[in-house]
Parts: C-alpha cells; sequence; structure tokens
DNA sequence: AGCGAGCCGTAC
DNA sequence: GACGTACGGCTCGCTG
C-alpha cells in the first residue's frame, strides 16, 4: 500500500506555517487508488482517519514530500509516526527516470504541472491560474487597506498616482530592504499585520479542488515513473535519497542562528557607504541602478571609447580608469548584492522561535541532474567585503552557535571531486593516474624506516605531488618554483586543473584565464601530460556513451545521456553527491541516542552540526566517530573529511585539534 | 499588474 | 555544441 498526501497550508515556512486541508490519497498494490479525499486540520474525525493510514501505511508519497511532513510535524504528529517511513517524491522519480539529455534541454520544467502536461497530457493550467488570480485579488485589497490605515493615521502624503504605486509597493512587499526611509510607519505596520494577516490560500475559493488536483497529479506520475525505477536500474540511487529525508528534515528544522544586532550594524555601514556613491550619467543627469545592464554598458562604451560585450564586474575593470561610471558602479555592485540577497533575504526569512532569530532553508532532493542537493544556503559568501569606511562585512559571521548548544562543526570533505577523479582513473584503467594518486597518498611507494619512497626510484622520498604546480611544469618546461613570477604560473596551473576537469577547451582557457590561445594551448597540454589517467577517462566516456545507453556514477545511480562532455563532470560530481547523502544517513543513524548532536547544513561537499556542552572526553571520540562514519574508501585514495569548529560564528571556525 | 527571459553574482 | 552544478535579485519586454 501506499499513501500519497500533500498539505495546503497559511505560509511557506517550514517550522510555523500550519496546514488547514490534507489531501490524500491511498494507494493498493496494483497502484490503483482504493480511495481519496480531503481532511480538514480542523476537523478531528477526519483528521484520525487520515492518520490511522499514515501509522499503517509504510510508504509515502508526494511532490516535495519533505514539506508535507514538516506541515505535519507542525500540526502537531508524533516524530516517530514518520521516522520509518520509505518515502518516494515525485522529483527524485523524475531525475531518475526521465533521460537525462531530456533533463538538460531548456524545456523540460521540473515542477508538478509542467511535468504533468509533458508526461500525462493533463493541463491543469487555468485551475492554478484561476487560483492565483483569487490570491493575487485578496492581495491587492489587502495592499489598498494598508494604505488606508496609513491614512487614517495621517501617515500617508498625498502622493501622485506612479508615486504612490511606487512607494505602497516598497512598504507592502520590500519593506524589509526600505524600513530605513520609513521609520515613521514601522510601529502602526506591524501592527496593520497582526490585526489583519496577509491572506494565503486558505482564503481562496477554489483551493479544495486545486489540492485534489495535484494529488491526482502526483499519483498519474507514481504509477508512470515508479516501476521505472526497477527497470532503469535505479534502486540504489532511489533508496539512498529516501533514506535521506528524516535526516534533511531534521537538518532543515534546526536551521541557522542569526546574530541580529550584527546583522544591522553591517546594514548600516553598508547603507551608510552607499548612499555616498552614486552612477550618474553625465549626457543626462540621470541615475542609473545597477541591474540596468543595458543601459549601463551603453554609457560605460560612452565612456571608455570601447565596444564592449557585457557590463560585468571583469569588463568593469578593465576600463575602470576611463569610466567613472564603471568605477562607481564597481563598488556599488557588491554592497547592492550584500544588501539585497543577504541581509534583505535574510530579514524576510527570520523567525523568532523560542527567544532566538533563526532562518530557515528546505534541501532539494530533485533540484539537479547529478544528483546533488540544492538550496538557498549553499551561497553565502566566503569571503568577507571591505568597505572604504573601514566596515567590514563578513555575512557568516552572522550566524552563531544556539542557545543551548555550545560548538558548531564543520566537517568538509577534502579535495572530493579531485579524489573521486582519481579513483575513475583508477575503474577504467585498472590503475589510478600515477600523479593524481600520489597526490593524496603514497600510491605505490615503500615504507623504509618511517619514510615513503618511491618504488620506482627508492632514493626519492614521497611527497604530496602539487597538482597545480605539476601542470604549470608541463605547460611552461623552462619554469619552476625558483623563478620570480612561479605563484603566477601556479595560480595559471590552478585554474587550468578546474577548468579543465569541467571540460573546457583551450579557447575557454584563454578566455577564462585572460591569456593568449597560444598559452592555453600549452596550458591544457600541460594538463594532458600531468595527468594521462584523466584524459583516458574522458576518452573512455566518449567511446561508452555509443555502446550503452546509460553510464553509472560510482555509487551506481544511472545517468542515461550520450552527451560525454557533461557526464564527464556528471559522474564525478554525481558520485559525490551520492556519497554525501549515504553519509547523512549514516550519521543520523550514528546520533539518533545522542540529542546533544543536531545537523545544522549541507552544502556539497560538507556537513555542519551543531553540539552541546557535553564533556571534552566525549566530545573528542564522537568527533572522531564521526569523522570514521563520513570517511569513504575507494582503491587508491580515501575521502576524508577535515574538521573545523567554532564556539561562536560560523566565520570564526578553526581547525579541530582533538583538543581544546 | 503578472510573468518569464536574460543578466549578474554568489557557492561548491 | 563545448569549463560543470546550482539559487536569488533585478530589469525589461511581453501579455492581457
Amino acid at each position: 500500500m501506499y499513501l500519497i498526501f500533500d498539505t495546503e497550508t497559511d505560509g511557506l515556512n517550514i517550522r510555523t506555517s500550519k496546514p488547514f486541508i490534507v489531501p490524500y490519497a491511498v494507494v493498493d498494490k496494483n497502484l490503483n487508488i482504493v480511495k481519496i479525499k480531503i481532511a480538514h486540520t480542523n476537523n478531528d474525525i477526519e483528521m484520525q482517519e487520515f492518520l490511522q493510514h499514515l501509522k499503517d501505511i509504510p510508504t509515502i508519497v508526494g511532490q516535495n514530500i519533505k514539506f508535507d511532513l514538516h506541515m505535519m510535524l507542525n500540526y502537531g504528529i508524533d516524530f516517530n509516526l514518520i521516522k520509518d517511513k520509505n518515502y518516494i517524491d515525485i522529483g527524485v522519480l523524475a531525475r531518475l527516470v526521465v533521460d537525462h539529455d531530456v533533463q538538460t534541454d531548456k524545456t523540460f520544467q521540473m515542477s508538478l504541472k509542467k511535468l504533468a502536461v509533458r508526461y500525462l497530457g493533463v493541463d491543469s493550467a487555468n485551475e492554478e491560474r484561476q487560483l492565483k488570480m483569487e490570491l493575487s485579488q485578496l492581495v491587492m485589497e489587502h495592499k489598498a487597506k494598508m494604505q488606508q490605515y496609513f491614512e487614517s493615521y495621517n501617515l500617508w502624503p498625498k502622493y501622485n498616482k506612479t508615486e504612490n504605486t511606487k512607494r505602497i509597493n516598497e512598504v507592502y512587499n520590500n519593506w524589509n530592504k526600505v524600513f530605513h526611509l520609513y521609520p515613521q510607519l514601522a510601529d502602526k505596520r506591524r501592527k496593520f499585520l497582526k490585526a489583519y494577516p496577509e491572506p494565503t490560500y486558505a482564503d481562496v475559493s477554489n483551493v479544495e479542488t486545486y489540492a485534489l488536483t495535484d494529488v491526482k497529479l502526483t499519483y498519474g506520475l507514481f504509477k508512470l515513473w515508479y516501476p521505472e525505477v526497477v527497470r532503469k536500474q535505479q534502486v540504489p540511487a532511489f533508496k539512498r535519497t529516501s533514506e535521506a529525508v528524516i535526516p534533511l528534515l531534521l537538518m532543515e528544522r534546526q536551521g541557522f542562528t542569526v546574530d541580529v544586532p550584527r546583522l544591522m550594524r553591517d546594514r548600516k555601514a553598508i547603507l551608510r557607504e552607499w548612499a555616498k556613491v552614486k552612477i550618474i550619467d553625465p549626457r543626462t543627469g540621470e541615475e542609473l541602478n545597477i541591474g540596468q545592464h543595458a543601459k549601463l554598458k551603453e554609457l560605460y562604451e560612452y565612456e571608455s571609447g570601447m565596444q564592449l560585450t557585457c557590463a560585468d564586474k571583469d569588463t568593469r575593470k578593465s576600463i575602470e580608469e576611463k569610466s567613472p561610471a564603471a568605477r562607481a558602479a564597481n563598488y556599488i555592485a557588491k554592497m547592492e548584492k550584500y544588501l539585497s540577497t543577504y541581509i534583505t533575504g535574510i530579514l524576510n526569512k527570520l523567525t523568532e522561535i523560542d527567544g532566538e532569530y533563526k532562518v530557515f532553508t528546505q534541501y532539494n532532493l530533485a533540484g539537479t541532474v547529478t544528483g546533488r542537493l540544492s538550496s538557498d544556503f549553499q551561497q553565502f559568501p566566503r569571503d568577507p567585503l571591505e568597505l572604504r569606511d573601514g566596515s567590514l562585512i563578513d555575512i557568516r559571521g552572522w550566524f552563531i552557535v544556539p542557545k543551548d548548544y555550545k560548538y558548531m562543526f564543520f566537517l568538509d570533505y577534502s579535495q572530493m571531486e579531485l579524489r573521486l577523479q582519481c579513483e575513475w582513473t583508477n575503474i577504467i584503467q585498472g590503475e589510478p593516474d600515477l600523479n593524481l594518486a600520489r597526490a593524496f597518498s603514497p600510491y605505490q611507494c615503500s615504507l623504509i624506516n618511517g619514510t615513503y619512497y618511491l618504488n620506482e626510484n627508492l632514493n626519492e622520498a614521497w611527497k604530496p605531488t602539487d597538482l597545480h604546480a605539476l601542470t604549470a611544469k608541463h605547460a611552461f618546461p623552462n619554469i619552476d618554483e625558483s623563478h620570480p613570477d612561479w605563484n603566477h604560473y601556479r595560480s595559471l596551473g590552478k585554474r587550468t586543473n578546474f577548468a579543465v576537469n569541467y571540460g573546457a577547451s583551450p579557447a575557454a582557457v584563454a578566455s577564462a584565464l585572460n591569456v593568449p590561445f597560444k598559452t592555453a594551448e600549452d596550458l591544457v597540454n600541460g594538463y594532458r601530460k600531468a595527468f594521462p589517467g584523466a584524459v583516458a577517462f574522458a576518452k573512455w566516456i566518449r567511446k561508452r556513451v555509443w555502446s550503452i545507453d546509460n553510464i553509472p556514477n560510482l555509487m551506481f545511480r544511472r545517468y542515461y545521456s550520450r552527451n560525454s562532455h557533461q557526464l564527464l563532470n556528471w559522474l564525478v560530481q554525481g558520485s559525490g553527491a551520492d556519497i554525501l547523502l549515504e553519509k547523512l544517513r549514516k550519521v543520523y543513524d550514528y546520533i539518533q541516542d545522542k540529542p546533544h548532536w543536531q545537523f545544522m547544513i549541507s552544502v556539497h561537499d560538507e556537513v555542519g552540526y551543531v553540539v552541546k556542552d557535553i564533556p571534552q572526553e566525549q566530545l573528542a571520540q564522537e568527533v572522531k566517530e564521526i569523522q570514521k562514519l563520513m570517511t569513504h574508501s575507494m582503491t587508491a585514495v580515501d575521502i576524508i573529511t577535515d574538521i573545523e569548529y567554532s564556539t561562536t560564528c560560523w566565520s570564526d571556525k578553526k581547525e579541530w585539534k582533538n583538543a581544546l
């Protein structure tokens, strides 16, 4: 038996929003619907019936099912009711079953409605349109009401029509970006929203029809694709993803704790500095925003007298001396980015829970073609931004150890993709690329008196290969560490290694590294000489795609593709993704009876945790055990994590040396 | 006014 | 069709 369910809710916050209806379907083992109905959360009898199914049926099906689990927890169900289920997510099925070259096509979209149109021939766009129209009507009324509320307190001046629209939209939709411009409205705005909450789907008339349609579409895709998982030999990847649902659910509910005062100080510093610089078109006196790329490009061309292809930061940098506008834009762009994306973004999501400010994310299980997770926590800037007035804006410093906890721990895999690539060279050749392997371990070396020596030359001690130096030396045979510009050449080698691993051609290397084509060719040839195994891997893929319709990654997720260029990276990136998924479950099993450990974040090759104040010996032992659980052994080299920790904030993390 | 494409900037 | 995988904000043109 299978239980398909969905929830319609009063919001999208995974910790505070509540479901008001639970449409569901019970499906038998032949994949036929035996019951389909809606439980209203304010009707205990209906909910009892649904919860009995939830208790009895071991396999749960949904579209983005993790979100609905959050809603059920917010409704108040016992965690034990959901922790041992099998989970089937429609998006995950799509990623495993749909031809991967279709998935990368521009016309392929992952939303339930689009998938239903494409694969079931069912178009529910009208229902969705009606739902959205009704909600948008209610929102417009609500917005007008807010303005009237301000007017009734004489807080809203008579603007002309255009100005009024702009202002009320700002105040209504973009408050967290502009509140410093309207201090007189803050208190009343809060009071208004408390008295008259924003309309939600709960206020829309056709929401039940709409919700049932979603369940039917989910059922249709489930029935179509579930049998394909076996036929397409995707069971390992399918199970691994299903088993990661609960660990990720817990990670999402932990979220990040925010140092709001620090964030607000940084906001002020940026606004103060931003006010000093403007981008003005000298011909018209018009002020331009950083987002007006087309107009800015034209202005840069006018000021620099050069023909430009785009208006991005590299272009601006190259004409900075000639163009005052480019100079101004170079300074403003980063402040704009930080304010809009990070500061306003976090303020919009800020949730107060038990006296702490938190932000939450959701990990999309089906966000990528390779199997990686994706989330909006994956792009917090690493490096601080230094303003001209000396302030340092360090975004990762806004995230702090929550109360009741003492540590953050970050276990990140070291050079994960290079190690995986090394393993691939072993798979296809029967032996790993020697240079890659020796970057990470004394491969084909002999231990003599505590020192490793190379087997082919026992007079030479092993030391880890410097992969980037190696490419540089092969590219420029006359240059080595003694050259005054060695750092520059090594940097070229490093960037070439990354680019070529992603499939770059000499032309792309030339453009990315800003070097002549001939130099780029030398660099690419340097790479090819340095890592013959990697070259063989690319060649193996090109041959393999024509002999068979899929290639499994190292963890047996299969990519049905003939695109050898993309497979070059998919097979590496996807292997890493699957290892991480598997490790999340392993660690979850270990910390289940250790509630002083909680998952906090995961980004592609790292897992972050929060830990309570426990005895140091116990802490050291458990950290070690988790590192061990996260280690992935392979033929020539292992994939192993570094360990960092912090007792304050994310950006202050330091190496963990096993003794505090 | 709502939507979506395109551009840009951030992460691994 | 040729450096991979993502997400979010902004602008602008299209649509009705």
